[in-house]
DNA sequence: ACATACTTGACCAAATCGGTCAATACATTT
DNA sequence: AAATGTATTGACCGATTTGGTCAAGTATGT
């Protein structure tokens, strides 16, 4: 990621997870006008001089996040080196390639546990000062994202009158619902002070949901 | 509603309304804790002092938009009345049970836009001020819900191994991922300067997906 | 020892916060 | 029309928080 911000890249891998994520956090709660920079510096460990030194404003840095957030999403669906065949675009079947999307978005999940609700809540931003600049981003990720998926997939595979779009589009659906009905048991345990999502759990519900889409849509000689 | 609140309770429909989803919309977005009451006073169309006069301070006023929303979650299953068998479970077949919630959800929907999104940020709600109240009435409020809707209803029409439970589920989701969809939509379009999502659109999409969940999840003789 | 880059927390003016209250407007009763 | 009680307002309050600055200090590399 080219960037003007190289004091902050510089830092150790770790520091800039910590920022980030303590950004994502705050910004995904309150919105841009209401997050305190003071607040994401205490969570993230730092001062709050430090990260004006990174960013000079909490502008750049609010920005900073919603890039970086959107280069992490286009990276889903593309090859990870970014040139070239993506690698999942090797599997043609539906669901094995379900398979790998899914396996790459847990890992984002447990890198940027804030990140989705972060991106969730920014194209709300009614703010004047960055609202503007959200659009713009906002419209390379609209086109992307979900449409590239369906590319050289065995449609032939699923009944007929089945639309493979919305087969996607329902376990999206449900893979976030379902991530959040954890979010809602974990803020509900006592003994689990942190409120961690048990990722595990997440995963095998999941899949019996990909079990029952799969066993129903898909025709009988390709199950 | 028995309440303490008569002043509030005694205003006409319409401003009582406007004040409620103002809260909903400026609780919903900010949280508690950056929520501020002079800008909901400004969107219900009110001053800010007539809010502390109906509800005394910002908590009251917090915990009763709260306990009005559960109340009315609970009405979605429950009869209207109250009492006596719930309208909606006359009907034992899963998908005419649906249509008739669909409906309920809808009007709810229209009256409240913002209610959701404030029922679904509350349960998160770290404020000390109200995080405990919260708690009690999210514990009320879970137990209802999603369990009561499959009392009674044939189950067996589903085919073998489909758990109408995870179909029910899968349904919720993704009617709120519509709504989420649209929202996005009516965002992005320079045209619709009051962003109102059209209903008749996420009703319609609603109903492609329910067909398709039914077409190939019910057995052939109950379609 | 020197220079450079990083980090901090006290500090600032400005804005915002929840809440109060005297004054006013309105409606109803006498 | 006078009196009474209720609604409604917006100016006002002290307290807190805000984004941002900066001088002083630490760490690092040469």
């Amino acid at each position: 990621m080219i960037s003007i911000y190289e004091s902050f890249e510089n830092l150790s891998e770790a520091k800039k997870q910590a920022i980030l994520n303590a950004g994502f956090r705050v910004f995904g709660e309150y919105g841009y006008s209401k997050a305190s920079v003071e607040e994401i510096a205490k969570e993230a460990g730092i001062s709050k001089g430090s990260l004006f030194y990174y960013f000079k404003n909490k502008r750049n840095f609010f920005l900073y996040l919603y890039k970086y957030a959107a280069h992490l999403m286009k990276q889903l669906v593309d090859s990870p080196d970014g040139n070239g065949i993506p690698k999942y675009m090797e599997k043609t079947d539906f669901f094995e390639r379900l398979e790998d999307v899914k396996e790459r978005k847990m890992k984002l999940a447990i890198l940027h546990p804030y990140m989705s609700s972060f991106i969730k809540k920014a194209p709300f931003e009614t703010s004047q000062e960055v609202y503007k600049d959200i659009q713009i981003i906002n419209q390379r990720l609209a086109k992307e994202r979900i449409g590239d998926f369906l590319k050289n997939i065995d449609i032939y595979k699923f009944k007929d009158g089945i639309d493979p779009y919305m087969v996607l589009q329902l376990l999206t659906w449900c893979s976030e619902g379902i991530v959040h009905h954890f979010q809602l048991i974990s803020l509900a345990d006592p003994d689990n002070k942190q409120n961690e999502v048990d990722y595990d759990r997440v995963l095998s519900l999941y899949d019996q949901y990909v079990a029952m889409i799969k066993n129903n849509f898909y025709k009988e000689e390709y199950l």
